[in-house]
RNA sequence: GGUCCUGUAGCUCAGUUGGUUAGAGCGCUUGCUUGACAUGCAAGAGGUCACAGAUUCGAGUUCUGUCAGGACCA
């Protein structure tokens, strides 16, 4: 006898079998002219902080897909790696060690805070990739990646170099979120809005004539931020506007700096509903005016220093903060007698994400990347199918941001990131240029759009003497956008643009023969897996690298998944601190049920939400997440806990926002939702168990399999026909059905009724061997198809199927893969799909059920053996006698008799399945009242059914115009009705004789 | 303001191209320590498919509008 453990432990199969397939290097993919490559590249998660359950989601569907094809055979490559993530983590850290050693950067210095994130990097990377494993992540671990390393380094260096000297990088002034904290400018989607307490002003300007004399007209205007009066360039009107037509062409006076200003008109600005019509133009410090002033040539006066207070243009307030600024410039106004009125009101205010402090349109010098050529390149490849999307509604979202083809600011402000690898000269000449570089194709030059220095283009740091001493060779302190370098993942990754080496492993230079073989083989990749939130900054900036740098797409196909929102509703966020850490629920319900319930929620159309609880690690009482949970923060290095009403208990708690303390007792959460999975895997390990416990003896043979009785015939038609659609699923990205298909057959189909109806047979000595064949091959391919999914119980139960049957499989035996990990994708015969089989055994579990019902409603216990006699044509009396072992099986009951001749006898409880007509004798025990209630409730039933069918048949529209098959379909219905309300109600006249 | 998604059983969600009087899991009711599984087995109750129109012989499914929730872009 085996011994199998009555419940599957997650744990013990995945410390045994992760190690295993690691050692084995079943993960690792290379180039192989044999196979066809399959390749994913992982949405590298960026080291900010740990993974949540929307990375477990990502995770588990690329896995899983990895998984399938390797299966399928194809050479399967899932990339790993991490994001250095710019702004995000500079700012993490920045905000710790100011929080916790009262330090800036600008106290550190730029080497010293650049080593600190690295070493943020180094810590967080590691638990990421670890998360990822503990996931049952089958990635490539010897081709891991980080943004920053010196393979995807060169590529951005390469990248650059190239955009520099074909024209499509240029420097510009541009109007940008500037973050007065970070004293950088943030991207529009790294800015939140949110209504704050502010104030509403009135002012007016005076009109004044050429030699700047007060004509007496006054111009009003309302502001929420009077300091930028000392940036107007204009005032606007809408150029309909009547009460102000005299006016346009004329000039106002700014009273605080006395500067002469235009009135100007402009459609799109004023409005003549709004206020005064009259509006003030700043067009250095607000999106709308600044493109007022494009529109209108105005001139573009920056007031404001890069933390945050007033320049030089301030004049006499230079030096103040905005907002200091802001209350004496009201005071000065009201004092000059400009000032009108104020009102207090909520102000929509947007913020960095950052910082969380105020942003500041702020006109700056950047980088940019011409789109124009770029981008339609991009378009085109999804317009003629090149690049398809899964769902294909997203297709929309990306073609219409491509579409507006805006140019592509990759500057930041930052120290953590590519540094822009462009060296400034002002005093050299280009015959100086000429000399230092002449040997070198990795240098280009040009002087800038205004003629004010050199700008040199390097794809290797330059020496700061390269031009001798005499001239000063200086490097642009800004980085590059994280997005420059993740855009060219889907090629650094395999070690573009080194096309003489394949990309190193391990960190060691791989073996080569002077051609890169891996990004040959690998580019373009198959599938990018990810969620729709970043299709335009990054799915949308691969194409269009891939296409730049590769001249081909990167991936073909991009699967948007889902997103995993908190109880409430709102997206798992790291700031927002409402993210589930896998881990806990790997912990609580293993690997395998966290990945088959992820997989059962990722349909198409609806994103998940996922409520949580915290369950107290002593008594096991959950208390469900609230919000006020996921805000709490530690005050002053306490942590916040989580009462437990019934035993009083008050712990610690897990949170993305705080690490609990050392030798504290942690509530972890927990989710009732991966019970589903959970329950699903111990199902499937009882299944097995049985099949194994019922081995003995087991040999190995050929099978007829046409001779097969009908359960197996059965549940071959099944598994071929699951087998297919599973498959279908897939390769449409459908993993929901898949899984629920793959559930409905394991536990409503071969556990219910297939093993049920085999137990008599591997008791029989005589019918064992061949029944032993049959179940151990259906359980084969149960576990090839559930592997992708849970590979872990599939794995352990592979193993232990092995050791018991080496040799297995239908209609001839062969030799089990030593894995299942590396286990074939079934490819079962159409021919065992059989529909009159599959009809057939369906008569029989209706039957089943029907006589399980009337043991139900009368209460007869499990043991008492029913008798029952049936009435059916003689074809089907003939298929229930051959049977009728499974009756007594299924639901201990002997069948009597059956055939067209069969009668209702006295005191019985009848049912109806089609055309035939049951009997269970129940002499003494039924109810004669209640089987009459109980049939007059079918009757009621069927009588409201014929009615629908006769109905429609009457419609004489409906008989013409319906297709035929229809229309017979209903005739066919409704006759098979009438006779079943024909036998219920002579039941019923035989009954209401009786009583 | 624009685009997109969602509204189906108490809860979380399925429902392919319109075609019998709508399904699953959890929860609920009743009965079971039946020899793989109580993380289980058997039987059941529970829905005017958000609302109003339109198209059609026929609408949960297509179209329009309304209400509600959400996301993205400006």
């Amino acid at each position: 006898m085996v011994e199998i453990p009555k419940q599957y432990e997650p744990k013990d199969s995945q410390a045994k079998w992760y190690p295993f397939w690691e050692e084995q290097g079943y993960f690792d993919a290379n180039p192989n002219p044999e196979k066809k490559p399959h390749v994913i590249m992982i949405p590298l998660p960026n080291v900010t902080g740990a993974l949540h359950m929307g990375h477990a989601l990502n995770g588990t569907i690329q896995d899983l897909l990895t998984r399938w094809r390797r299966m399928q055979g194809f050479e399967a490559l899932w990339m790993p790696g991490t994001d250095h993530a710019g702004i995000a983590t500079q700012a993490v850290v920045e905000r710790r060690m100011f929080e916790q050693e009262g330090l800036t950067r600008h106290n550190i210095g730029r080497e010293a805070l650049v080593n600190r994130i690295w070493k943020w990097k180094d810590s967080y990377e590691k638990r990421i990739l670890n998360q990822l494993k503990q996931l049952g992540a089958s990635c490539d671990w010897r081709r891991t990646r980080f943004t920053l390393d010196d393979v995807c380094s060169a590529a951005v260096r390469k990248t650059f170099l190239k955009l520099f000297r074909d024209g499509l990088i240029y420097r510009g002034k541009r109007l940008v979120n500037w973050d007065t904290y970070l004293q950088t400018a943030v991207a529009d989607d790294e800015v939140f809005t949110e209504e704050v307490a502010g104030h509403f002003w009135t002012f007016h300007y005076p009109v004044v004539d050429d030699a700047g004399a007060p004509t007496g007209e006054k111009l009003f205007f309302s502001t929420t931020r009077p300091e930028t009066m000392l940036g107007d360039t204009a005032m606007c009107v809408h150029p309909s506007d009547e009460r102000y037509t005299e006016l346009v062409g004329k000039k106002v006076k700014i009273p605080l700096n006395g500067r002469l200003i235009p009135i100007i008109a402009d459609a799109l600005l004023a409005d003549k509903e709004l206020g005064t019509g009259c509006v003030k133009v700043t067009p250095a410090h607000d999106p709308n005016d600044y493109a007022c002033g494009l529109r209108n040539q105005l001139e573009m006066i920056n007031i404001l220093n890069a933390d945050g207070t007033l320049n030089e243009a301030g004049g006499e307030f230079q030096g103040m903060d905005r907002l200091d600024a802001r209350k004496k410039i009201v005071a000065e106004m009201e004092r000059q007698g400009f000032f009108e009125k104020v009102e207090e009101r909520p102000i929509p205010l947007k913020h960095s994400d950052r910082s969380k402090t105020p942003i500041e349109p702020y006109l700056s010098d950047q980088w940019f990347v011409q789109m124009e050529e770029l981008a339609q390149k991009a378009i085109d490849a999804v317009e003629d199918n090149r690049v398809r999307f899964f769902p294909s509604r997203y297709t929309k979202t990306y073609l219409d941001w491509l579409g507006e083809k805006r140019d592509w600011c990759i500057s930041r402000q930052l120290w953590w990131g590519h540094r822009i690898p462009i060296w400034y000269c002002e005093t050299c000449t280009e015959d100086d240029l000429k000399q230092a570089f002449a040997d070198r194709d990795d240098v280009s030059y040009r002087r800038d759009d205004e003629d004010r220095c050199w700008l040199i283009c390097a794809e290797t740091d330059l020496d700061p003497n390269a031009l001798g001493p005499d001239h000063e060779l200086r490097q642009d302190d800004d980085v590059l956008d994280t997005w420059f370098s993740s855009a060219l993942w889907p090629h650094a990754t395999l070690g573009w643009p080194n096309e003489e080496q394949n990309p190193p492993l391990n960190g060691e230079p791989a073996p080569s023969n002077g051609n890169n073989d891996v990004l040959d083989y690998f580019y373009p990749g198959s599938v990018l897996v990810t969620s729709r939130d970043i299709i335009t900054l990054w799915v949308a900036r691969m194409v269009l690298t891939g296409l730049y740098n590769m001249g081909d797409i990167p991936f073909s196909h991009v699967c948007i998944h889902p997103k995993i929102l908190d109880g409430f509703g709102r997206t798992m966020s790291k700031s927002k601190g409402n993210g589930v850490d896998p881990m806990d629920l790997i912990d609580k319900y293993g690997t395998d049920a966290v990945r088959f319930t992820l997989a059962s929620l990722a349909g198409e159309t609806q994103d998940v939400k996922l409520p949580v609880g915290y369950e107290d690690p002593d008594t096991g009482e959950v208390v469900p997440q609230m919000q006020e949970h996921t805000d709490a923060k530690p005050v002053d290095g306490v942590k916040p806990r989580i009462k437990f009403p019934r035993s009083k208990h008050e712990l610690q708690y897990s949170s993305p926002n705080f690490e609990p303390d050392e030798g504290e007792p942690v509530a972890r959460m927990v989710s009732e939702r991966f019970e589903y999975g959970r329950n699903f895997c111990n199902k499937f390990w009882n299944a097995a168990r049985f099949a194994m416990l019922n081995l003995e003896g087991y040999t190995p043979g050929p099978v007829d399999v046409s001779s097969l009785p009908l359960e197996d015939k059965w549940i071959l038609s099944r598994l071929s026909k699951v087998a297919g659609e599973v498959t279908t699923c897939l390769d449409r990205y459908q993993f929901d059905m898949a899984t629920r298909t793959l559930r409905d057959f394991t536990w409503n189909e071969f556990c219910d009724w297939y093993l049920e109806m085999i137990k008599p047979r591997l008791r029989d000595e005589a019918s064992k061997p061949e029944a032993q064949r049959v179940l151990v091959a259906v359980l084969d391919n149960l576990l090839r198809l559930l592997c992708p999914f849970v590979p872990f119980v599939t794995e352990e139960l592979w193993q232990r199927l092995g050791e018991l049957a080496p040799k297995r499989g239908l209609p001839e035996p062969t030799a089990a893969e030593p894995a299942a990990i590396i286990a074939q994708w079934p490819q079962l015969p159409e021919s065992w799909i059989d529909p009159d089989v599959e009809s057939r055994f369906e008569r029989l579990q209706e039957t089943v059920v029907a006589v399980r019902n009337v043991r139900a409603v009368y209460s007869i216990p499990p043991g008492t053996p029913l008798k029952l006699r049936m009435r059916a044509s003689a074809a089907i009396a003939g298929e229930m006698n051959s049977v009728a072992d499974q009756f007594h099986n299924l639901a201990k009951t002997v069948l009597e008799a059956a055939g067209a001749d069969v009668e209702r006898p006295e005191g019985s409880a009848s049912f109806t399945i089609g055309d035939v007509d049951g009997y269970i004798p129940l002499e003494g025990v039924v109810d004669l009242e209640a089987e009459l209630k109980r049939q007059e409730a079918e009757e009621k039933k069927l009588i409201g059914f014929v009615a629908g069918h006769e109905k429609k048949l009457q419609n004489e529209k409906f008989v013409s115009q319906a297709p035929s098959d229809v229309v017979n379909n209903v005739r066919e219905t409704l006759a098979n009705q009438k006779s079943q309300l024909a036998s219920v109600q002579e039941v019923i006249e035989q009954l209401k004789r009786m009583i």
